[in-house]
DNA sequence: CCCTGACATAAGAGATGGTTATGCTTACGT
DNA sequence: ACGTAAGCATAACCATCTCTTATGTCAGGG
């Protein structure tokens, strides 16, 4: 017999960090015995794992030594490596658990005018408040397009709003891997003048047959039409706009009467002369979260969509939908 | 139900670097099937790795997009740390397969001190000409010694050499774990004044019963006392001394005779009036190589044994060894 | 509106990697 | 010098993991 040097035409094709780990354990304990102790295993299952190595090294690692064990030059190679590999690995872990522990993590919200400034700066005031690590970016868009930004991986979460019966109502268009919770019920308020004779009730909506209308946005206004409709009269729409101020004004001005969500309502006081009652026929659209299929099992986001839920809407005029 | 943020206590104890190469060919590629065909697996195999991860990490890694699939943040860390982990690792592997070509790796060598001059220059020679990255240690040491370095793990390689019947002989301590190789038989040689009715065959060792002799070292001392108690006398030992350049001193100087090795004759000039004899009842000595258990195994200590077993010794008078 | 491309799921097979039990070798203490 | 203890290797067995093939589902494009 005649000694052959060992010549492998292909070495370590993959080298997995179990080993590696395995390899680390040994050089810094100085026996198997030890490694398998500190590593939680037998001490058989470190011996085999360093010679199913050594078979697909096609050299020793380690040689046998009296009280032990001691590396081969192989060997310090591999546990050199072996210290920069776990600790990427151990990096890579940290900076996991700091998004799983709410230490970091980005949210994108999306979310329709009115609610920018009343529950998004109270949501993102409170999740900051209590996880400092969390970063959130903020598109404000009407609920086509938050939908749409959702469906593209743009935004997180979508806080959109649909009329009863609403053909774009986020609910039917879930198709594409998207959920929709419905959050709160928002009720729809007139705003009218302050006339002497109004009372403190609710108005008859046939009763503004007569009176000019102010419309907000596409859809609202649609609801709108619909709504008066089913009062038996056809408003008279003089003016559009989103402008809440504006539309506000208008009335003011005695240019005519408007339809608005609370929401709408809550951040902008009142003109002298102009007030706000409820339809006699109670009248609300839904708020809805809209996300994508899964995002919830992102930290960040969860505990955002948690957030959103536990939010206290009642200073808004929001009824947490009983679903 | 209500959305509850993801949050578990322990996350991902053990992140394995097949993990990381599948995350790094998604992130690379852009789909799952695209890593598949990447890295030669079937789709189901990496959709059910990353399936495996998501769970254990207890958060998505990816979100299914319409042509393919996305990193989350989870995603997009694990990717970015990969590329440390594999960098490493290829780095790790391109070292041993330096150790594996022979393009790196450190041979330790002990041997008797008349092969410091004759083969030991030759196989460093041989070696380093052939592969320039293999480096060597030398120390010389008489065979004890040098198998106890190897013992020791102090060397790789022990050349060492023993006398028929000795009770040194390495052959007999291959207990801990040595393994011993029979390489050359080396002749041993009378040394003596060049009288001239010498004639010039092999000279009768009893007809040197009455000289004085001058003795090596105490194994070989040994050797020459034994030899001449079987040819019927006890020598008259002189002198002692390792040095061969001494020895041969004295032999001109008609201070006695003296039976060498060959090696220790290879490379030093007879000095006038001294010639070297076999003796009548031809004598030898067993160059032997021993190592370590295993040790061959190392690329770089395999080929050393194979270089030297390939020497061509016969200039020195050795004669390889049948087996 | 069907067809294609891409991911998920199911079920089964084989490799992997672990355990316990046991043997062997070597060092150490008396 | 011998018995004992410490440490590695091996065997046999077993659970789990992970890959494969086959099939289902969904969204986008002609």
């Amino acid at each position: 017999m005649t000694f052959v040097p060992a010549s492998r035409s292909t070495v370590a094709t993959d080298l997995d960090s179990q080993t590696l780990r395995v390899i680390r354990a040994i050089a810094d304990r100085g026996s198997i015995t030890a490694a398998a102790a500190s590593l939680g295993y037998s001490q058989p299952a470190i011996s085999q794992s360093i010679k199913r190595l050594e078979d697909k090294l096609g050299m020793p690692v380690l040689t046998r030594v009296a009280r032990g064990v001691e590396l081969t030059e192989a060997g310090e190679v591999l546990a050199r490596h072996a210290a920069t590999v776990l600790r990427a690995i151990d990096s890579a872990a940290d900076e996991l658990a700091d998004l799983a522990g709410l230490r970091s993590g980005l949210v994108r919200i999306a979310a329709f005018p009115s609610a920018s400034s009343t529950v998004v700066p109270r949501l993102l005031g409170d999740i900051t408040g209590r996880h400092p690590g969390v970063r959130f970016s903020y598109l404000e868009a009407e609920p086509p397009e938050a939908v749409q930004a959702v469906r593209d991986h743009a935004a997180d979460i979508a806080l959109t709003f649909s009329y009863p019966g609403d053909p774009d109502d986020p609910h039917r268009a879930s198709a594409s891997g998207l959920v929709t919770l419905p959050l709160w019920r928002e009720q729809m308020l007139l705003v009218v003048p302050d006339a002497p004779g109004l009372g403190d009730g609710a108005i008859e909506l046939a009763s503004l047959a007569d009176s000019g209308w102010i419309a907000g946005c596409p859809r609202c206004r649609g609801h709108l039409v619909e709504l008066c409709e089913a009062s038996g009269f056809t408003p008279a729409l003089g003016y559009e706009t989103d402008n809440v101020q504006a539309v506000l004004a208008m009335v003011a001005a005695g240019l005519g009467v408007a339809l608005m969500p609370s929401l709408a309502l809550a951040t902008t006081p009142l003109p002298a002369g102009v007030t706000t009652r409820p339809p006699t026929a109670a009248d609300y659209r839904t708020v809805h979260l809209v996300t994508a299929q899964g995002s919830a099992a992102v930290p960040a986001i969860g505990a955002t969509i948690a957030a959103i839920q536990s939010l206290d809407a009642a200073a808004w005029g929001l009824e947490t939908q009983s679903r």
